[in-house]
DNA sequence: ACTGTCCAAGTACAAACGTACGGGTGAGGT
DNA sequence: ACCTCACCCGTACGTTTGTACTTGGACAGT
């Protein structure tokens, strides 16, 4: 049901932190954000409105303050995000960007063991259902 | 050095058949990109254009047609993006993507295979050096 | 030579993006 | 009561993007 527009990359680094920090002041949110990515005060505002024009965030006021809140998952946004990335760069297939993403950005160790555990659970699971 | 400026979504499913297909006319660019992608055949040359002007491709004149070639590997294109992806949408974080490709978009029993396949490899060599 | 077809290349143009300024207004300090 | 600071909100503005039309020339068949 979601048809909501995309979001560009500099509204998906402050929607990032909208999750991370909850429901918080246009202020909150920019003192959180990477320190090595500064943007504007009144940069992060606007992002933050058109967040909320495009439906993932919700704002109240709190006597004069506007308190954004997000209105939509991570894990739906980066779904979206994600899907429409395989689709337009590997033609809709999954491993080749997970073969990327281990072989060439490297994993540490304790990733690699987790990943070990997963592929493991998949597995015992896989036989079961489909 | 690249600093090219990044590719666009129209501009890297063009990039995808220019990579498929070798150099290529645009009337076949655009007759192999998928069926349900349909774009006009001025908006593949634009696209094809903007490509060269970024230094994704080069072209040269057969007779009247213009060939188009790619100047950048998919690997490199892929790299860029993707580490841009992870930086915007997972602080930087790779792990996190991949278990959502793997959990979210669910993979099959012989690419699970050669998943393992592939910890299994980078179990071994992690031992020796890093 | 005339016509229809095909292509390159210039131009177009509205929407989305990145980035921010400026006016107005309330709240707090002095 | 006044000044200052902070904040909201409307507005702005150049660039990029998605998408295409158009003009003019070259080639192919008649």
């Amino acid at each position: 049901m979601g048809e909501r527009p995309a979001l560009s990359k500099g509204e998906m680094e402050v929607a990032r932190v909208l999750w991370e920090k909850g429901p918080a002041a246009v202020r909150a949110i920019h003192a959180a954000l990477p320190a090595e990515r500064a943007m504007d005060f009144a940069t992060v505002q606007t992002y933050l409105r058109r967040l909320e024009t495009k439906g993932y965030a919700s704002s109240r006021l709190d006597g004069r303050i506007r308190i954004y809140a997000a209105r939509t998952k991570p894990r739906t946004v980066i779904r979206e995000t994600v899907n429409d990335l395989v689709e337009r760069l590997f033609g809709g297939e999954t491993m080749p960007l997970v073969r990327h993403l281990i072989e060439e950005r490297g994993i540490e160790a304790d990733e690699l063991a987790e990943l070990r555990a997963l592929v493991e659970r998949l597995e015992s699971k896989g036989q079961a259902d489909d």
